[in-house]
DNA sequence: GCGAGAATAAAACGAACGTTTAATTAATTC
DNA sequence: GAATTAATTAAACGTTCGTTTTATTCTCGC
């Protein structure tokens, strides 16, 4: 009845993010009690106050996680110095992949935002700000160049963000569509949306601007 | 102290089921507690179980109710026998109308799924697996008669659903933009989106098709 | 104006909730 | 190998939850 042999506070606190994800993502957070949680780390309740002094503590610490994770993906993902086509490419493939990969987590951190205290809830909703202008911009220089048609740039923006996050409503890994595939009907789709006049850099865009528009 | 004076069964459900949209869109269903209802309706906990057996039974009467509205809007915005374009512009226009007006009931249909039983979550989803085949409908309609250039209809209609819902987590009105500000931009992002090649009935299409394909 | 049914209030039920307190054992340090 | 610290259990606290029971008052048809 105390400290049992092989515990180790950080493996059990990893423990606790993981099955809190999942149950939050599958219950809703109010819904799952601390209870339930201990249970599926296969300890007892109080055990998880050694961690988070709080319930609401646990839910912001997943969410601030995650929105920070998201800035440092597309921190790593963004090209350099490139065209907003290209740019715009690397936007909605790292955003696709991210969030099918941590479709809980998202799943969490977009429908439990209500749980938050003010303060809190401020935070998430600028790390999203934050996020989200980075597409605003690249839509804005596009716009700008004249290789985006773009009406409203704000409203496009929000209108792809949540196309894009809507994967993970529906997606299931290894049904019929693969990652690769569902991506690139995506980019496809949002390089219409934003009336995307030519292919990009390597391609000769004398002959393709005859025609059509929307390619790729 | 038991039935009060002017007290009238059909005004207070009917300021029950307000009420209860109203709080469970801003608080969450498990978050909302009957006498937090009561108390906004001006009533004793108690009096809301001679309206609604359970609380579930009051969220699933909400969620079918609201299902169901959507699917009657539809109906009768519904054009007789059009070409795609006109019945996608429609589908597109009637969706966007329904989901501002009734943003809170959208809510509570969208987030509260995971609070219905299994077989009422069944009832559900076959409702809104109704409406959106109609759309599905209309895609495949159109990418047959070759006015459409579109990949992969299920999912565009996904994407397409997701965008247009999205409006209700950031349209407020009165805001910058106007309703139909906002449905004529969306119109015609989601005519670049499928590709749709021309304006649709009126239209003299012989000059047109030279250029741009993607009009309104 | 009386009887029946509709609409509510008041109070209580047991269960579950988030959290705290105190005690206890395992691991680590020196 | 003793002292210290980290990790955990067991038990309890007060609160709140959805719901039920019982009783009371209003409304309406006759």
């Amino acid at each position: 009845m105390a400290r049992t042999t092989g515990s180790d506070g950080e493996k059990t606190e990893a423990a606790v993010r993981e099955a809190a994800v999942s149950l939050i993502a599958r219950l809703g957070y109010e819904a799952m009690s601390m209870r339930q949680l201990a249970a599926e780390v296969g300890v007892q309740a109080a055990a998880l106050y050694h961690y988070f002094p709080t319930k609401e503590d646990l839910l912001f610490t997943l969410m601030r996680e995650h929105m920070e994770g998201l800035i440092e993906a597309w921190d790593a993902a963004r090209p350099a110095a490139a065209d907003p086509a290209t740019r715009l490419a690397a936007y909605v493939e790292n955003h696709i992949a991210f969030h099918i990969e941590r479709r809980h987590s998202t799943h969490v951190s977009n429908m439990e935002l209500r749980s938050l205290s003010h303060n809190r809830l401020t935070q998430i909703l600028k790390l999203r700000t934050t996020y989200e202008k980075e597409l605003r911009a690249i839509l804005r220089d596009g716009a700008e160049a004249g290789v985006f048609d773009i009406e409203d740039t704000g409203l496009t923006a929000m209108a792809l963000i949540q196309m894009m996050t809507g994967v993970i409503v529906w997606f299931r890994p290894g049904e019929r569509l693969s990652i690769s595939e569902v991506t690139a009907t995506y980019l496809s789709m949002t390089m219409r949306l934003v009336g995307a006049k030519a292919r990009s850099a390597t391609t000769t865009d004398s002959a393709e601007r005859t025609n059509d528009a929307v390619a790729l």
